[in-house]
DNA sequence: CTGAATCCCTCGCGATACTG
DNA sequence: CAGTATCGCGAGGGATTCAG
């Protein structure tokens, strides 16, 4: 819990009955704020993926902001980092088990803007 | 869709047959970016609310950046803003029919939230 | 009550180059 | 292949003031 040490006050929606508490919704714009995060998680649905697998299929992400995003998904307990002592090196990334849990986030997001795309197309 | 004129290069995750499409994740990603979009939506679902209502219960956010979330948002389509000609002025926000849609997110990422606070406790 | 307008600054993000 | 190290820009965000 070290990175969220999230005020009460940011957020009175759940009404909480302790102060101080940790408000869920707070908590996960924090973490999946940052550009390639639902992304990255998104493509390891499918299982882990190697950094250059990763890399290959977010064109635009550039290699710092790819390991940056990588590391704090990682923090965050949402994906593992796995080194393989070989050469040329291989590191694999996956989901851990708070990790898995987000699917169904993810799922219901892809879901979403699919109808958001067809319900603007059908204007 | 003037707005969201995305690279399809931005992700290769959706095998998308025609080019240029939209990615419906990044599209996702870009509604949903921002400090207090998540929150001010979860906030809506209950019902609409006037501008101190959603003030009052973000404690944190001031005025400009709830302005400017609001207007992102409504820009967006996901919610709408009706202003009552009246003194002093009342102006009420509200969840479009494409803002409905995005309740089963929200709710998702609400129970995730707790299942990550829960999890983190246990250990 | 609900803004708009300013000023200002952090830091997210990108570009580039270098390493084991 | 999978990173670090630096530099720097610009947008996102915050504090304050003014207005209808």
């Amino acid at each position: 819990m070290e990175k969220f040490i999230i005020e009460h006050k940011d957020c009175y929606i759940d009404d909480d009955t302790s102060p101080h508490e940790v408000c869920p919704m707070v908590l996960v714009q924090k973490i999946l704020s940052g550009k390639w995060k639902i992304l990255i998680l998104w493509y390891l649905v499918n299982g882990p993926l190697r950094f250059s697998d990763i890399k290959r299929n977010l064109p635009n992400v550039t290699q710092k902001m790819l390991t940056n995003q990588l590391r704090s998904l990682e923090e965050d307990n949402l994906i593992y980092r796995k080194v393989y002592p070989v050469v040329p090196p291989k590191v694999e990334y996956g989901l851990t088990e708070i990790g898995n849990k987000i699917i169904p986030v993810l799922k219901t997001m892809h879901d979403y803007g699919q109808e958001y795309i067809s319900d603007i197309k059908n204007e």
